[in-house]
DNA sequence: TGCATACTTCGACGCTTGTCAAATAGTCTA
DNA sequence: TAGACTATTTGACAAGCGTCGAAGTATGCA
């Protein structure tokens, strides 16, 4: 059966906490390459271009979802995160997309 | 004469560094605050209900403005705060506007 | 039952952060 | 010019964070 791990109700999740969990750049990597599909994806390190242990990816997902940015499923041995895509827009309406329409690549030069 | 303090230009903003510098509940207050009205504020501790040490309130001034979120005018002895609107807007549409409107006092509750 | 799989938790490690008191720097005014 | 004023810098401290290796916990499978 798939169980889901312990996350805040929308009510609950604070401002502070949410861009605490974003203002790092591997957990900020981890919700741009999230919210590119909308499907979970594995919690596997190996499935992610970073270069970082098992149990420090792991710490990064804990953190985002007790933040309440993510939610995490689990089945059998597996493990499956998804972005909490509506929730934070109802509770924090345009955050996710003014964050996420921020490519690090397409960043615009100064002159 | 009204000189500025050092800060980054627009280009350089980082929206990890800007994460971070409001992932505070004290400075993410000062950038509720500031953004309440268009005119400058003092520096000054006295002008805000935080009950922080001048040197602390100095410190979040500072992190805010190397993150690029304000500008600091130097006009004699005293020294004043604007928040960096525009830039902030041209860099990160809509990312001002999704932490500002949601007020803590006006957050929606659980039913 | 035994073993591989897929994460997580624990313990430890440096580095960063928020905080304050004390000292410092620049500016205005009497 | 001396002294008051405004804010910053310095130095120190405890707490927190990101990181890893090692150990632990479920789960699936043979």
């Amino acid at each position: 059966m798939t169980r889901f791990l312990p996350q805040p109700s929308v009510g609950d999740i604070d401002i502070v906490t949410v861009l605490h969990a974003l203002a790092d750049p591997v957990r900020l990597e981890l919700i741009r390459d999230l919210s590119r599909n909308t499907d979970p994806k594995t919690c596997a390190v190996d499935a992610y271009d970073i270069e970082i242990s098992a149990p420090t990816l792991s710490h990064h997902w804990r953190v985002l979802r007790e933040a309440g940015l993510t939610t995490t499923m689990v089945d059998g041995r597996k493990r499956w995160v998804e972005i909490r895509r509506d929730d934070i827009e109802s509770r924090f309406p345009g955050l996710l997309g003014a964050i996420l329409t921020q490519d690090p690549a397409s960043a615009p030069v100064e002159p």
